[in-house]
DNA sequence: GCAGTTATCTGATCCAGATCATGGAATGAA
DNA sequence: TTCATTCCATGATCTGGATCAGATAACTGC
């Protein structure tokens, strides 16, 4: 048996469970896609968005519920997931402060088809679909970098489609950790701590394996020297590693 | 040995190298995101197209390449694929006409991510990028038709990862089926005809499986009745017992 | 029609990874 | 501190589907 490491590293946990005007305003502001707008403008918008807090497990919302609302997140963590026939969750995205979810599309569906958790404690701010499409309308280079958001989220789920089609498990863990450490990783002394509660189960949600498998893998990746991990965190100590290792066999 | 049939449908084989300026302007006019603008709007956005055509198999262009170009289709069927270490391919997408592709993005990536392969005759028409994105910045309600139209190609996306992570083989390929059929099935007298050509090989790499188990499954499913095929075809004779498979062990 | 080529089918074997099963280690509550 | 809970590691076994290897049917060009 591999000695686990006592939590080393300290895993940040925010609990603002509504957030204060000074950060609504300040995400807003952040958000790729509000760039460009004038202080004035952001405060307009601010207006139209309503805010809820979530702990850690809570739902936002489950596939099938009525679209109304988009979601941005202003604190914490969220992920995206479709349940299965078996009951094994398939995460599609692990969303950050500024990330958009929800009812986007203006027309099409009226439920929404994936369902939405927190994973830490979570300030969203919310719009109605009609108040963001109004948004849209009123500033159209909004809509264009909007537009180019989703499309970069094609091109990353045509990239997982390629990975599951292609490549076996332990690459599949190499990418998907790689991919986390870009998205939220922070230095650390045992290496680029993945900033978030990860826990074997949610790493094979996230790359279609199971916890055995994933367990496996993160402790040979660990014997090998290429993380430092421990319970619900991984730090990559290693990453040119685990690149080499994410796309072997060329 | 399953008696294979001797093309008892025919495949509808429409050979324009070049598109008219008559098919140009009525493609224009049946492109989803362009509905609700003026004839004269459409003759001017129509200006600024070029056109190009390709044989079956031809590359439009290859992952990798600038990306200076937008694609839409006017004519024939375009596969969308990734090539993977292996040499076998990942088809990503099956594009009909109406439909884009090709640099979207107005920002972010200056290369194609995905190869573009014509499946039949294409006549395609190209615009710039920069002249897409004028057209966007030009009419808002286009911007935001092809939002949507993104938007849904991400849950298509979304639903094929799902797919993978928790699906048989059986499965996967009964839904798409399915899928292929929605998209783009014709009544014909042995069932719901795919239009397109599709060998065992494109079946697999649509669902990410081999030739031989798609073959497996196909001679599988034709014994059952569910449906007809032959050489390079498929056609559907019991839509709702794929669905039924599709949709098992809930 | 005939020959060569390509697509398809199918049997036999093999293996990555799922499943099943169990014990140990960190955490949190009392 | 101690117990209960949750998370993690790892061995043993099993299996869906990949891989390997031919054989046969349909299509193409002459």
């Amino acid at each position: 048996m591999l000695k686990r490491r006592k939590t080393p590293v300290e895993i940040k946990h925010t609990e603002p469970h509504l957030c204060s005007t000074a950060l609504r305003l300040h995400i807003l502001h952040e958000v790729s896609f509000f760039a460009g707008l004038e202080h004035t403008q952001i405060e307009e918008i601010n207006r139209q968005f309503h805010e809820k807090g979530f702990e850690p497990g809570d739902y936002l919302y489950f596939a099938g519920d009525p679209a109304d609302s988009l979601f941005i997140i202003a604190e914490g963590r969220v992920k995206l997931l479709r349940h299965t026939a078996a009951g094994k969750d398939v995460m599609l995205d692990l969303l950050i402060p500024g990330e958009f979810f929800g009812g986007l599309s203006t027309s099409s569906e009226s439920t929404y088809l994936e369902t939405a958790q927190a994973l830490t404690s979570v300030c969203a701010l919310t719009i109605s679909r009609e108040g963001f499409r109004a948004i849209l309308n009123q500033y159209p280079t909004v809509g264009m970098q909007v537009l180019d958001l989703v499309t970069a989220r094609l091109e990353a789920a045509h990239d997982t489609i390629h990975q599951l089609s292609a490549q076996t498990a332990e690459q599949r863990i190499a990418a998907t950790l790689l991919t986390l450490a870009a998205k939220l990783g922070e230095p650390h002394e045992v290496g680029l701590l993945i900033q978030t509660p990860l826990s074997r189960d949610e790493l094979a949600e996230l790359t279609a394996t199971t916890p055995e498998t994933a367990s496996r893998v993160i402790s040979q990746f660990q014997r090998d020297g290429w993380i430092a991990t421990g319970r619900q965190w991984i730090a990559l100590a290693d990453p040119e590693a685990l690149r080499l290792t994410a796309e072997m066999e060329a």
